[in-house]
DNA sequence: CTTGACCTTCCAGTTGGTGGAAGTCCTATC
DNA sequence: GATAGGACTTCCACCAACTGGAAGGTCAAG
């Protein structure tokens, strides 16, 4: 098989398969002519890949998930920690875009959208100067105060 | 004020904030031994950034925010839209990760972890492989039928 | 023989920074 | 005045996980 078949029997983009094969994902030999040589082996792995990459997997843990998928001794205990992980993750920043969103509906309830320039949006943004006059507290501490600052990062 | 103590000020690291000049969010001028020198103009500024970040809005959304907030005739109206759009996208977000969390949780419930190899979170992640004989419908259709294909990268 | 689809590699860009090296500057102490 | 230490400067590289595009080779059909 090509990588255009490959492709649309296991729903990579043809990229992201040479992407997979660039970092150790898949070995597919080559032909004469350099073309890729897909075999049902490999097909099953990028299947197995997508899939676990839809399911919010990293590369890594599909790295892990793959070498345990090939291997008939694998013990399910060492999947079934990496999914528990993975899933405390996911849990977690579900709490914290929870968080987030419930500030943020609060703050655009209260905006009264009116055209006018005040706006409690801006008013909260700005309000969150330390004002501390002394320096006392000061070692980065800020930086903790706000527990929403955590990785909230990358919300797409 | 020098970088150092705006930073401990506004809770940024100084690296960000130099980034934050690099992209022209902020522009402090400079003394004559080339270091920056912020006013309390600029430190406001960081702040609100700090801020806007750690309520998860992207550098561009902040870009829209810092010169909505320096805009003595802004309409808060305008404001309000790109919180809205925020709180959508965060919305949409925590939608697509329950349902993650939930195909997750239940994978990892029917798996035993008793050490021994069969493992219903492999087999799942090995299953989804298309299987029809004919290519009728492949013209990528494969990658709608994973609902949760869609933007979930990057859970942290 | 030409056209167009498909394949190849390589380079750059995305987002929002972070880490480190090399060099300059400031301040304090001896 | 010498020196040590921080703090500051720039620049380059790197993270994840691809994606886009250019430049060129290959293959099958008409």
């Amino acid at each position: 098989m090509n990588i255009g078949d490959v492709s649309e029997r296991c729903g990579l983009p043809a990229k992201t398969i040479r992407y997979y094969e660039d970092i150790g994902l898949v070995q597919p030999p080559r032909r004469e002519n350099g073309y890729r040589e897909f075999g049902n082996r490999e097909l099953n792995k990028l299947a197995f890949l997508g899939r676990a990459r839809s399911l919010g997997f990293s590369i890594q843990q599909c790295r892990a998930l793959l070498s345990l998928y090939e291997d008939r001794e694998r013990s399910n205990s060492d999947v079934k920690a990496i999914a528990k992980t993975h899933l405390e993750r996911i849990d977690r920043k579900i709490e914290q875009l929870q968080s987030l969103s419930a500030t943020l509906r609060d703050l655009v309830k209260r905006c009264q959208g009116d055209r006018r320039p005040d706006c409690p949006i801006l008013n909260d943004l700005a309000q969150h100067i330390s004002n501390e006059g002394d320096k006392r507290t000061s070692d980065h501490s800020s930086q903790k105060r706000d527990q929403q600052m955590l990785e909230i990062q990358s919300v797409q």
